[in-house]
DNA sequence: GCCACTATTGATATATTGTATCCTTGCATT
DNA sequence: AATGCAAGGATACAATATATCAATAGTGGC
């Protein structure tokens, strides 16, 4: 899990290097991404702002403002969950063109991983070999995390 | 593309082979996405019905039969893009357990592809050392296709 | 054939996710 | 303070999906 001070720290940094503004609103939404270190609906965000503040935060105030922390690399969109997550690198100081993320089909705990260049590799070819050019720098995989696929054997036992 | 005749007379032996009906609702929406031959969302498959019979097929039974469909492994579903597609093997005899998928960023071309066991034994690899026990049988990796990759080249010059 | 039973479909309401649009507010520079 | 633009608020609505209950159609036993 992120430190959150720190994240938040580098996360107005990085914007105001981009001449992005990192308002209150900005802050509420980035803030709750990395403090539920989890994925979350756009309306779920919404739902937490509201209860972590006085001031009721618009469900078209969080997608726009999802858009923006996108457009920096503090957030990701999974897809196949419509969920939204902040980048687990954000305290990192190097650059981060990919993401990788493993998606747990039965409690939706998100991981985000990093795949050799061997994986990478096998599946461009694999693409390529289709007509597909290029993959996307994105990459989400479902499947089963341990705790899930454990409790789910011993139901069957 | 599938042969259209094979491809539905083999989807009616197998329901039939697992006890379930090949009614004329189910016939017109398995019927409606092999025609296609690409991915469409539950709401384009009932409009399809609709121009194709002078009935109306409400939405609620699309996305029921999709439901049934996908059970008999004759159709999948696309969760990045929220739409359906038949199984490129029906008409194959073998069995497959796993269905792999490239999306075109672009133009939502959809591929339906095999990885190599070198490609699905890296993901496995990297996805146990993130605490993964299993990833998910189907996969879906977005792309550009050789077409519109070559035509956003064309853009830039 | 008729009845009872279940599977299927129809109809309707509603939840969830996301976009479009227009207006107001706030901040930044002059 | 006046101007201009970025950000946020408010509202409407589109697209995708599920829940629920009623009506209909097929199936098997008699």
């Amino acid at each position: 899990m992120l430190d959150y001070e720190t994240a938040m720290s580098i996360a107005e940094q990085k914007c105001t290097e981009q001449g992005v503004r990192f308002t209150r609103r900005r802050k509420q939404v980035l803030s709750v991404l990395i403090k539920a270190d989890a994925a979350l609906s756009a309306y779920e965000i919404a739902e937490q702002c509201d209860a972590d503040s006085d001031t009721k935060m618009p469900a078209m105030s969080v997608y726009r403002i999802l858009d923006l922390l996108r457009e920096q690399n503090l957030v990701h969109r999974l897809e196949i969950a419509n969920k939204y997550i902040s980048c687990s690198h954000i305290t990192c100081s190097h650059e981060h063109d990919q993401s990788q993320f493993l998606i747990c089909d039965s409690c939706r705990h998100v991981e985000e991983i990093y795949l050799s260049s061997d994986a990478v590799d096998a599946l461009k070819m694999a693409a390529s070999s289709a007509g597909f050019d290029a993959i996307s720098p994105q990459l989400e995989i479902k499947g089963w995390c341990a705790d899930c696929r454990q409790s789910s054997e011993q139901e069957q036992a």
